[in-house]
DNA sequence: CTGAAAGCGCTAACAT
DNA sequence: ATGTTAGCGCTTTCAG
């Protein structure tokens, strides 16, 4: 034997141990078709002693369709995006379908070539991220034929179905939530250079309710840096540091607002008597802190499991209004405001 | 124009196109070979034009070999988990690699089936968390070729190359740190009913060193339920309602030492005069505790990143000890023992 | 219920 | 520098 190449064993060699046709073993292999219990059993049975794996590239090449789902993600340094994938990957899997991925970084560039890099492997869905996407991409998944499920935000047009929250919706909830416990001069503070199209529509939809109850928004802070307790601490500290004072401070996150929390804990500031706090998405880390952040919680895992099940559903999901479902989310109130 | 079938453009079409055979397409398409300046710029042109897709499923198949590496992971419920797998795909993706991952949630069965299921992609590498696997998932693995990359674990002979750190020592570590610190009754508390085999070498490492200092442990507590902070909370309330109480509990992980602190600040145990706390990865929420947490850091990015770069190198790589590369841990005083 | 033939889209190996 | 031929391992289609 020469061990330059391995060959893995084929349907052919199955077939020959098994004494059966090539077909046959397909047959048995895809549980496609009418087999007899005596052929069958032969068959696995065969390959299972030579060792035989389906090989999964000839499959899809010839039946033109592969248990492949396309998931694009910005980062998985936020456990947003980790969860979401945790209930993206559990609906696959109850499927029998596979994740293939790759990370944006949050820029519509590298999400251009990504989407064409993981189209070429004809996948039956993708997955993206958020509403906004270059026209080069949308040709692309238009073209292919795939289902496109789009994630985290509702606020605008699906190319087929979105599933997520209303962000403008959040962003005035907080506002009104802030604006009803007597605050009126608001800071805000974002990080990742308002790369993250979900937390500028956050913002807007903040503004907007501050705007329309006369309450002013004193300085909006971002930082290029991705989102961290380190940074929203030095944000604050920022913040805090110039003549006119917030009496209440928005955070893109709940990293961030966390961060600014510890600055205040550590610099005796009153919270929320002389500063409210506000933070987003309800991470369980919130649980640590000394103090109950008051934050926006969302359904991240859920919003994961909705898109992948929709992708994985043979059916064509019943005509929605925009084709966005929207799953809420819950302000938890907190001690911070 | 029958919309049946989108029928997706083919190399061949794009050799029409382009006025050139199917052969010279694919040269420019994977860059092999000698073509002209002019050939090319046609080429990529009639390919844009018309909305050329390569079909990485036909290349696979006849080239048998993929940029894919398959990722086996317990889960993705624990910050570890995705910043590795943060380390991985950046890996990968500096490489034009992809990863295609599933999730065992710490099954030895659930790994099996995943490996074979994976295997069936004929991914060039796979990378498998800690040193034990059931010998089904050995042998499937040793017959298809791939390369393998362990991680997490180096306490053990690896199958190909292992990184991560060693589990046992950082027990071992632990223990004199906090016998250092003048404490002799110890308790321990777990979760995931021990199936997460890091721990329990953890757990043995810290054994074995109290048992060496005449130190003992009262009691081993193992909840079934994952690692969170609540389930740290109930567990440190159960160790210390009974009547033998220790003077310091070491705990799986900082999610459940954290829970552990959250039941001593609110019960006004003093930390850590009356009780001493010690978690294990150095997570970064540990820095929006009131109390740092004493703790042992890993480098789980690392480990990613490296693992990851070893499946997508070309050469081989040089002869190791025992197969392992040790990337390993610091221990973080903390403020907590 | 099982088999034979054809071919999915691409690249290896050999031409030229 | 470009073209031709063959065939990767499977499923589709059509026969029995």
């Amino acid at each position: 034997m020469s061990d330059g190449k391995p060959a893995r064993p084929t349907m052919e060699d199955v077939a020959r141990h098994a004494g059966v046709s090539q077909m046959t073993v397909s047959r048995v292999m895809s549980s496609k078709g009418y087999i007899s219990e005596k052929v069958r059993d032969k068959v696995l049975a065969a390959a299972r002693d030579i060792g035989y794996v389906q090989n999964r590239l000839a499959r899809g090449l010839r039946s033109e369709q592969t248990p492949l789902i396309a998931v694009v993600l910005p980062t998985l340094g936020n456990t947003v995006f980790t969860d979401v994938l945790s209930g993206i990957t559990d609906a696959l899997t109850q499927n029998g379908y596979r994740p293939v991925f790759g990370l944006t970084e949050y820029s519509e560039t590298r999400e251009e070539t990504l989407v064409r890099d993981l189209l070429s492997w004809r996948p039956s869905g993708i997955v993206l991220t958020g509403l906004e996407h270059s026209e080069t991409t949308r040709q692309a998944i238009r073209a292919s034929g795939v289902r496109v499920a789009e994630i985290m935000d509702v606020d605008g047009p699906a190319m087929e179905c979105a599933f997520g929250l209303s962000q403008k919706a959040a962003g005035q909830h907080t506002a009104r939530h802030l604006l009803g416990k007597g605050h009126r001069r608001f800071a805000y503070a974002g990080s990742q250079n308002g790369q993250d199209l979900r937390a500028v529509k956050r913002l807007e939809g903040f503004r907007q309710t501050l705007r329309d109850a006369g309450a002013v928004m004193i300085s909006e802070d971002v930082s290029t840096a991705p989102s961290s307790m380190v940074e929203g601490r030095r944000l604050t500290a920022d913040i805090l540091s110039r003549a006119d004072q917030p009496d209440a401070i928005y955070y893109a996150s709940d990293d961030l607002a966390a961060g600014g929390l510890m600055h205040c804990l550590s610099n005796g500031i009153d919270v929320p008597g002389t500063l409210a706090l506000a933070g987003f998405n309800g991470l369980p880390f919130l649980n640590a802190l000394p103090l109950q952040l008051t934050t926006v919680e969302t359904p991240r895992y859920e919003i994961g499991l909705q898109a992948g099940r929709f992708l994985v559903s043979d059916q064509a999901q019943e005509a929605l209004p925009d084709g966005c479902v929207d799953l809420g989310f819950t302000l938890i109130p907190g001690q911070t405001c």
